[in-house]
DNA sequence: AGTTTTTTCAAACAAACGTTTAAATGCAAA
DNA sequence: TTTGCATTTAAACGTTTGTTTGAAAAAACT
């Protein structure tokens, strides 16, 4: 384990302890948690194993400094895009479209982003939700609480009269939809044969924000019936 | 490799090999293809390495068994639904709902006969789609081909002005969303603090099909505008 | 300068991996 | 019983895995 250097002025250390969460991201969003190897996460870094192990401690601590580094920033803008959004609408309460906007979209921001430069951050977010069930619980209590419970209470606030049940099931729903689209977004050309093109994000989002956002409204309408 | 037995009165030979085949599939449902480990699988079925790669060649080979196994079925239910839809529609087109309702419900049918085996087919479905290209590509080419035509060629009856580019787009999004939807099925209670029940498989069918079949509508018409 | 801390590195560790071998056993027909 | 094939088994193969070691190198501080 590396001890915090007193100053920070090394431009130079830090380097390498990025290139090693460089490499860990590539490999894990092509091949999951178990296709993380400490040689090549270290090979690809262009350093050696032993200084992963210096700098995160374990495979478990790098990947996870890998996951922290791309989902912290991604949640940030998820919560300030749904504060802009409340900010705009005042007394009114938010429509579902408003709502899974700021939801989605940071992420297709980032991953309009990342197709630039050759990475893949949408089968990233979703191998991470395909991983076995102890690494998610970790991941999640550490990186989506916060985020989890102030969509909840939006959404709450948006259908005051709706069970629980039914909100969280619809929710449910929402992000399972969202989680599966970006893990199968790379098939989509293959699927579609061709038809479809999987580098459009723009065009990506808004299906996918319609998609959900009709699909919520009916789940929750039709209970109320 | 096994040469096929002259006679197939062997009750007893066949048990091994179907053990197996239970011992992957319960480690491939909760650890995925990496997790399945030939002495894993081996020790599960009471048995040892050489007798899993004398009947199935290889890991590969004997995963790939397992998911036949339990593929197969449910996609050859899935066309007969479809089929006995379309026979009762007469010429009058299906609604998304019921070519959707093919596509889902005999998946849950599974899923719920082996909720009460303690298996989990859902999260075996779901790790299917998570796994490394080329396994997915194998493992789609030889499994959901045929599969795929027939509902594509269903929605493009009931949709015949829609064009190919907002049909493919979003059926892959139901996909995905029932994909994701089984994916994170186990999380559903955990999610939702204890208020849904991710046992209730009836619930889970009806409110995914409501779901899916909506957003698709939308996202149909909402082009033709 | 000298001293201390941070970072890198090659080499080795035990454990687990997929696969193979060759001998033993089980079983059905001749 | 004897023959022949199907199946099971224990043991070993060579790799690859995550992790650890101890010393060298680099950088920062006094």
């Amino acid at each position: 384990m590396p001890a915090t250097p007193q100053t920070s002025l090394r431009s130079d250390s830090t380097k390498s302890k990025n290139r090693l969460l460089n490499a860990t991201e590539r490999l894990f969003a092509s091949h999951g948690f178990a296709g993380v190897t400490m040689r090549g996460v270290a090979d690809r870094a262009h350093t050696n194993i032993a200084s992963a192990h210096y700098h995160y401690g374990s495979k478990e601590g790098m990947v996870m400094a890998m996951l922290k580094r791309r989902i912290e920033p991604i949640n940030a803008n998820r919560l300030k895009y749904l504060g802009d959004s409340r900010n705009l609408a005042g007394d009114r309460a938010l429509r579902p479209r408003e709502i899974f906007r700021a939801l989605i979209l940071p992420v297709c921001h980032e991953i309009a982003k990342s197709a630039a430069t050759r990475e893949n951050l949408a089968q990233l977010v979703a191998r991470s939700f395909t991983e076995p069930a102890r690494f998610i619980q970790k991941m999640h209590q550490r990186f989506f609480r916060e985020l989890s419970d102030n969509f909840v209470a939006e959404l709450q606030r948006t259908y005051p009269k709706a069970s629980q049940k039914d909100l969280y099931w619809n929710l449910h729903l929402v992000i399972s939809s969202m989680l599966g689209t970006f893990a199968q977004h790379r098939r989509l050309s293959d699927f579609s044969k061709g038809i479809c093109d999987e580098n459009d994000v723009e065009d990506l989002s808004r299906r996918l924000i319609d998609f959900v956002s009709t699909g919520f409204e009916a789940g929750i309408n039709s209970s109320s019936e």
